[in-house]
DNA sequence: ATTATCTATAGATCTATAGATAATGC
DNA sequence: ATTATCTATAGATCTATAGATAATGC
């Protein structure tokens, strides 16, 4: 057909998105190649225009995915309550696409590329310097293992919450978790504090 | 050849017990039956005289990644504190094949079959009930919601510190984690405490 | 002339089955 | 006679490449 450079640059953020969103629902190893291109309106050979492998796709999809406007969202609502609320809310738990890649794909990345892990690595520092930024300094202790406890908490709360297959029981992680996390660091009626 | 029932059964636990370690290491689909049956010491014709499908040999495999015996010990230690140490142990975080199976497999799970998300259900169950069994009665507060809490925190943070490209980050997560959680739910001296 | 895309396919791999073989167990 | 195992393979699927086509862009 041929087609102009503009063209080729959609086209190719086309396909990292449909990666992105899909890596997360079904694994970075559940959709193949051809079902992306299909997905994002080509045909499986025009992929490798676009990228070198497979492989060099998933490291771009989860640069996407990690990518600040989106994923930061989550745990840098305006207080530390709110971003717990939201990162534990059901609604996080079923809107797998458009999840924390952590979350969705931590249990996976031990297996994948070392560039696919630096990706991830940078997303874990980042999210925990958002959370580290939000506890009230009149929060006693090291916020920055705190914030490491939080996030570790809610990344294994929501990861579980996906994987029973209990409802009521899913519920339940999510809200205990948010409750015991708000109730140990956001700051309220307690003896010292003024506000 | 033909072999005794006795040797069947054998068999049969070898096919299991390589899969256990395997889907723990690999992920579920990371390794194929011919080679879980080459492990096994087998040739991949035999297997399906003892499973109807793959996936009957990935529940059946499950079963045994969260039975009682190997899989409770992580989380049922003399005390709390002990119980922390070692589930956020670097051995715990190196050891894939011996792991705790819902930290090395939740994010995979919500796309497995009922039958497999049931028993990890049941896994979760537990592993939460022996962890509220260990929390000291001198600590206020929900011990359920405690202990959701404190195994989310355990189950994300070694799965971070298993996917992250930053030795020292990984330690400083287990580290962190580790000590903040003992800090809140261990009883030290405390002001109230009479040991 | 170059290249972004298409159709078609080679080569690898994976699950599951068919048929042969050699023991078990009635 | 039954069956636990073996070898061999059918059928599906997946990554990557080859060659054709039609537009871009010097």
């Amino acid at each position: 057909m041929g087609h102009s450079q503009a063209e080729k640059a959609e086209t190719h953020q086309r396909i990292v998105d449909v990666a992105a969103r899909r890596f997360r629902e079904l694994g970075l190893e559940g959709i193949s190649v051809a079902d992306i291109m299909k997905e994002a309106g080509m045909t499986v050979g025009g992929f490798y225009k676009h990228f070198a492998s497979r492989d060099d796709l998933v490291v771009e999809a989860l640069a996407a995915v990690f990518a600040e406007n989106e994923n930061s969202e989550l745990v840098s609502q305006p207080t530390l309550k709110k971003s717990i609320q939201t990162y534990l809310s059901e609604k996080h738990r079923d809107d797998l696409h458009s999840s924390c890649g952590v979350s969705s794909l931590v249990s996976e990345l031990p297996r994948s590329s070392d560039d696919a892990r630096e990706v991830f690595t940078e997303r874990v520092m980042k999210s925990v310097s958002l959370l580290e930024g939000q506890i009230s300094s009149e929060i006693e202790g090291n916020h920055r293992a705190q914030a490491m406890l939080i996030y570790s908490a809610m990344v294994g709360a929501i990861g579980m919450s996906r994987a029973v297959a209990d409802t009521k029981f899913s519920r339940q992680i999510l809200q205990s978790v948010a409750a015991e996390l708000i109730a140990l660091f956001s700051p309220k009626s307690s003896p010292s504090s003024n506000g």
